[in-house]
DNA sequence: TTAATATATATGGATATTCGCATGTGTTCG
DNA sequence: CGAACACATGCGAATATCCATATATATTAA
């Protein structure tokens, strides 16, 4: 149970995409993403961000948690340790590739704590 | 130059499918393979092999030599430390999946020698 | 030069992936 | 409850990938 065999193809396959490694390392780097922020980081629209974060999570790299109406998708605590030393790599060596996903991520990030503090006065 | 910058999308395409990435275990194992061989381990016919090999060419992760009839695939030496680090890790902790390609591998291996012993007498 | 061996490439059909869009579900707020 | 917001899912069309087969090239041995 605490051993999650992952299939080595699967894995990769989720990484073979542009769009769903930038997820994986955004929520990596940031230590948890909602969708919406996915969204703007990623400059796509909403169902294509619920979409590869449905694959990652069908594929056991991701779990989700819901807190309002907020999903919150975090790297998934069972991925084997060989997976984390793959996109721990992948992420420190390539964050010029991804800065831009970063950078628009944070400013969503701002935006959305604005919202919630409104909400919350 | 000598800092290559590999395309990190198509270096995970490339490990995206089991007879490419079983290919770049069995090269990483074994130093380097020959068409041969590697149409022996995976149980391909030897065009597949060749296709797989020219993409893997092509993107940047093998290099060949040819010597004689046969054509050595090897590791990239211009292979970014990161993507050096995945193959590793990947390999080492997955090696069970391999197996059979291996011990096929090692069979093949052992059969083109023989031939070649023959020529040289 | 011819035959045999090893490898590479071209091509078209089969299969899988991606994409855009419509719609469904869950939550909060008034 | 109903409206608004956040997210998930379904589905057909476009696109990419894979696969089998035929054929071309390179090397060696006779």
């Amino acid at each position: 149970m605490n051993v999650f065999i992952m299939n080595t193809v699967q894995f990769y396959k989720c990484l073979a995409d542009l769009n769903r490694l930038t997820c994986l390392c955004l929520i990596q780097e940031a230590g948890e993403a909602c969708v919406c922020e996915i969204t703007d980081a990623l400059r796509i629209d909403q169902p294509k961000a619920s979409q590869y974060l449905g694959q990652l999570r069908k594929c056991g790299l991701v779990t989700s948690e819901r807190r309002g109406k907020w999903m919150y998708y975090r790297i998934s605590p069972e991925l084997p340790e060989w997976a984390s030393i793959v996109l721990k790599t992948t992420l420190e060596n390539n964050r010029a590739e991804f800065e831009q996903a970063f950078s628009d991520f944070r400013e969503s990030t701002k935006q959305l704590s604005q919202r919630a503090n409104q909400h919350s006065v």
